[in-house]
RNA sequence: CGAGGUGUGGCUCAGCUUGGUAGAGCGCUACGUUCGGGACGUAGAAGCCGCAGGUUCAAAUCCUGUCACCUCGACCA
């Protein structure tokens, strides 16, 4: 049988795309830029939903929904956000027969309208804090697109806080930003660096851009999460005003934070292999595939309906009695990153037990059918550590330190993944950086700095950060 | 957006140079035998040759445009 999916050492491109369409995540449509998002892979979305939303409302939020459109008066009201996305707009000129009065932007962020709303609901402190949380998809008109990674429309939650003081909104910020590195680490299993962008890679309008930056597997970054402070600016722009404890006038201080689909991407990225996709149990839409063998024989279909029904009331459980082989079972369950598969058969059946195959090791261990919820919940357990361990490897194996400007560039051209290094923090060393290196940007200032020399990498002045450096999607 | 490449049943591709009735393997459907790592037999269905123009008696094949995907670059939360 013909190998299906392309070795990612071949070609990680063709890849990505070939795990995105083998294992059924998503379609191409008619639009570009734009895909369809197949039931397994809308299936990873919920469940990344269901996990995520249930953590922000723990902390207070609440979920809203905003129009679509933007009045393109509006969206110029800030103006730092308007050149931000400006470039890269859909825009409705015409509704029904006529042509609008006013254009419209389809909405490529939603800063705006939750700022022409909060005008009116936020008078008093008492109104304070505004702690409001919105799912939707929004438009950018991206020029290169590839599925999950870049999509000129995208699912994402946005979230949008005001606060009354600079200190409240700054822990929000901070707060968000951890609730995603929680996320990413107990549900994605995947490791990233956390800090805070360089002002030439601050989201528009923002004052400070907190960013965490997973690693793929072969290296290149993805922004997997950015959490904003913008100060009062927005609320200017806005004139959202409210009276304060003192009975003065002020500006309260804002917030916004938001994941999108690209992390489907990171998914796969991070943890697939030649084989496919690999999921982690936390957002797997199946976490256990049941596979009979043999299932013609007398029994057999009867005992695994009975270790799906038992599995079910605590694990998503498929349990698949179509006529393929054993074989291309396997295999297609291994391409769909099903984290743990049982196999059930005639021998099982005698002894009371089943095979278990992990699908990160496919390591087979006979297990009893007696305990087999215990047995399940560890190998899952195990999966989940065994990918974050693997990603945290790549990523400490991935991440040289550069002492001098040589050595960077070095490093840049020979290596692939993070580097490590010393910055004045002046922007003109950054371009110049990734100029000379083709595409090696900063990805963030993290919050661990380590002190690895004294003067920047580039123009040689005194250092004030360390930064990582590395390529991205 | 610039350079290069690829579009032919669901998938991988042959056919194009030199225009003349659309092919293979896999997959799919039915039945039977199988089933612990991508099974086998028999029978069958399935193609606006990416799309739109043009040249021609005749276009998958030649010309123009366009769309999508891939690679590199530019751009970019």
């Amino acid at each position: 049988m013909v190998e299906q999916i392309t070795s990612m050492d071949v070609d990680f491109a063709q890849w990505y795309t070939d795990v995105v369409k083998k294992a059924e995540l998503a379609d191409y449509s008619g639009v570009k830029g734009c895909m369809v998002i197949r039931p397994y892979g809308y299936a990873i979305w919920e469940n990344i939903q269901h996990d995520l939303d249930a953590r922000f409302k723990k902390l207070g939020h609440e979920n809203v929904y905003m129009p679509m459109f933007i009045p393109e008066s509006l969206l110029q009201k800030e103006k730092d956000h308007v050149e931000g996305f400006a470039p890269e707009c859909a825009i409705v000129t015409i509704g029904g027969q006529n042509t609008l009065s006013e254009r419209l932007i389809v909405r490529p962020t939603s800063e705006t309208l939750f700022c022409e709303h909060y005008k009116n609901v936020i008078h008093s402190y008492r109104d304070l804090p505004k702690l409001y949380n919105q799912w939707c998809s929004v438009v950018r008109w991206e020029k290169t697109t590839r599925p999950f990674l870049r999509t000129s429309e995208f699912l994402w939650q946005e979230g949008h806080t005001m606060h009354e003081t600079e200190q409240e909104a700054r822990e929000e910020t901070l707060q968000m930003l951890k609730v995603y590195e929680d996320f990413y680490r107990e549900t994605l299993a995947i490791p990233a660096v956390v800090g805070r962008k360089t002002d030439k890679e601050k989201f528009a309008g923002a004052i400070e851009t907190y960013t965490l930056e997973p690693m793929m597997h072969n290296g290149v970054a993805l922004q997997g999460g950015t959490s904003h402070y913008f100060g009062d600016g927005f609320a200017r722009a806005f004139d959202i005003t409210y009276t304060a404890r003192d009975n003065t006038i002020k500006y309260p201080h804002q917030t916004s934070w938001g994941v999108s689909t690209r992390m489907i991407g990171a998914l796969i990225m991070t943890h697939g292999d030649d084989n496919g996709l690999i999921l982690p149990p936390g957002v797997a839409p199946i976490q256990v595939v049941i596979l009979p063998i043999a299932q013609h024989k007398e029994g057999v279909l009867e005992a695994a309906g009975k270790v799906r029904d038992r599995l079910s009331d605590k694990f998503r459980v498929k349990l698949d009695d179509s006529d393929q082989s054993s074989g291309w079972k396997f295999s297609q369950y291994e391409m769909k990153g099903v984290p743990v598969r049982l196999e059930l058969g005639p021998r099982d059946i005698e002894s009371n037990s089943c095979v278990l195959v992990s699908r990160v090791t496919r390591e087979k261990v006979i297990v009893s059918l007696d305990n087999i919820e215990q047995a399940v919940e560890d190998m899952l357990k195990k999966v989940h550590d065994e990918l974050y361990n693997r990603a945290l490897e790549n990523l400490h194996n991935r991440t040289h330190d550069a002492h001098d400007y040589d050595e960077f560039l070095k490093i840049a051209e020979e290596q692939s993944g993070f580097i490590r290094a010393m910055w004045c923090g002046d922007s003109e060393c950054e371009d110049k950086l990734k100029d000379v290196t083709g595409g090696v940007k900063s990805r963030c200032i993290p919050f661990e700095e380590d002190h690895i020399g004294d003067t920047c990498v580039c123009c040689g002045k005194p250092a004030k950060h360390m930064v990582v450096w590395g390529r991205q999607y």
